[in-house]
DNA sequence: TTGAAAGCGCTAACAG
DNA sequence: CTGTTAGCGCTTTCAA
């Protein structure tokens, strides 16, 4: 076990001292150091298989390379977990690492998570929440530079990303329009979330754009699970006047449809189509027929939030952006043209 | 935005000096600081909002109070995210944050990134996969403290923990035989993994052990997923001296299981009685009847290797530990009595 | 084009 | 019981 060798180290062994050997392998200092000159620092560096120590450089320079990532559970959760991926990817392509913490959504524990990511000196935060959620920062951020992820700021007050679920619903609507439906129900929640809300606005325009009234078509469940989506289908769909088509407000939800969609008797896509949103792998392109879904855009999602974090970090000054990442359609069988006895 | 206190603005503040103020904050030293002082300081500290810069001080005692943990995709992976948790969780506990990188499995990714985690003076490092498995530990690993997690070291070099997968099959056998099944088959496949092999064989002895031959009770699809538990199923079951019971090898072969079943017109539990393995999320709870299987304690085990990690770092000559964790069964509705007719 | 030297904020050895 | 001092390894003035 043989000891880190220092930059020290490597001045030495190329002859030079250590501020010319910085300055030869991080390429500052413009032109002051020879070609020549940095080449053997280089050789020297790369035979000794030196490393920079980052906390010492970070002590200097006030910078560490890192990125805090305050998830509210996302980290563990299976669903939004690429978003951990998008902005992992990204970070280290900018030659950043993740400083990941879990915060359960607890209020105190974000502010600890805060303070023990500011104690490490870390150069930015992202601020993450596993759905799509209206948040206010919490104070604790200071003047840390910092991006929402899938969540934006009550006050407009940072930069954020979220999906257009606006987008994704006209989305998988139009797919069901361009198959010749007209009576398209709703399957969503009673959940007062900002997923919901958007979902079910886009969807109330797009019915009514045909003189249909959304309420005659609208079903709520309990919750957002299969279960849900089971009772609400039961009632949208067991009647003379049932729509030919459905839109549903998740992937869970659409497995509830399928179920009740067989016990009445009912074959997708033959004599009902089914759309949804979120196309969850496990779920979405497991179910028979496979399901048309609005994908959520977790990966784009992480990675545009660091580059915009990094952005931030080269201009201070910049305003916060509110982004909206579209939400591409994944088309699979369980779209058809409705029944002609309709 | 005012400037972060430093040590020196609270010593001053308490009229002390730094050493006096980082022992009263940091309680070393011994009796050297008397309860007054300490008090004094700490209420500086307190008052000024004093928070410790990490790095500064990870630079003079070389420790960063971090925890590097390198994944081959587990950070992203939905299955293995509970590793994660337990990992963080018990980071925290002890005052740790996890330092995250990807490496997609592959081996110059990893190198890279011990690298880079070295670079920042991680305490430790965690080697996880995201499936059972027996590997190499990464030369650049050095003399790095580090503990394998749901991988072992193919030469027992390092600590390691992995799923108790013998202990988990025979859980859900007897389950089985609880219910009065012998004729057990079991559908699993080829890949050859590291939990394909154990469960296996535990589950080869179990039914050898009731004097049948497994090889008649065995079926294999090409790929650990719902097709192919769903052709292995319609070989093992579309024959008159069916099993009365399936073992399947994971949870998503199980999905198929169920499918060839109801595409046989065979009822689960009433003609069939099927357990799995994994405990699947959005699986096994979600099927209909629901499955009952044997968990992979992720969460558990990140836990683990935390602790054991932090084990090492106090005492950096003990020997290695491989440890397996319980797979503790999760019952459910899918078992009952063989059929009386059989 | 280069070297010497100061110092980032903290802890630990050494004096008192 | 407490203060002074010397670094941890690096970057960055300032002088040459």
């Amino acid at each position: 076990v043989t000891k880190q060798p220092r930059l020290a180290d490597v001045a030495k062994a190329a002859g030079v001292s250590t501020a010319t050997a910085s300055m030869a392998l991080n390429d500052t200092g413009g032109s002051r150091i020879g070609r020549e000159t940095r080449d053997r620092v280089r050789a020297a560096a790369a035979e000794l298989g030196y490393r920079p120590n980052t906390v010492a450089r970070g002590l200097r320079t006030r910078r560490s390379q890192m990125i805090g990532f305050v998830g509210d559970d996302v980290a563990t959760t299976p669903f939004a977990g690429q978003m951990i991926r998008g902005a992992h990817d990204a970070a280290r392509e900018a030659g950043y690492l993740l400083l990941m913490v879990d915060t359960s959504g607890d209020p105190a524990e974000t502010g600890e998570a805060i303070a023990a990511l500011q104690e490490r000196q870390i150069d930015g935060i992202l601020l993450a929440t596993m759905y799509h959620q209206v948040v206010g920062v919490p104070a604790e951020i200071g003047s840390t530079p910092h991006v929402l992820l899938d969540a934006r700021a009550a006050d407009g007050s940072a930069s954020s990303v979220v999906p257009d679920e606006r987008g994704g619903t006209l989305g998988v609507l139009s797919e069901l329009a361009a198959a010749g439906h007209r009576r398209i129900g709703h399957v969503t929640t009673s959940e007062p979330v900002e997923a919901r809300r958007i979902r079910h606005a886009a969807w109330a325009g797009h019915v009514a754009s045909y003189g249909l009234d959304p309420e005659a078509l609208l079903a709520e469940g309990a919750t957002s699970t299969s279960p849900g989506g089971y009772a609400a289908a039961m009632r949208l769909l067991d009647r003379d006047d049932r729509p030919t088509a459905v839109f549903c407000f998740n992937d869970r939800m659409a497995m509830g449809v399928y179920r009740a969609a067989a016990d009445l008797g009912l074959s997708i896509p033959d004599d009902l189509s089914v759309v949804s949103y979120d196309d969850q792998e496990l779920i979405a392109p497991e179910l028979v027929p496979g399901l048309t879904s609005a994908a959520l855009p977790h990966y784009d999602m992480g990675q545009w939030a660091v580059r915009e974090l990094l952005r931030r970090l080269g201009e201070p000054d910049a305003g916060p952006v509110q982004h909206l990442m579209p939400c591409p359609v994944s088309r699979r069988e369980s779209v058809a043209a409705p029944p002609t006895d309709f």
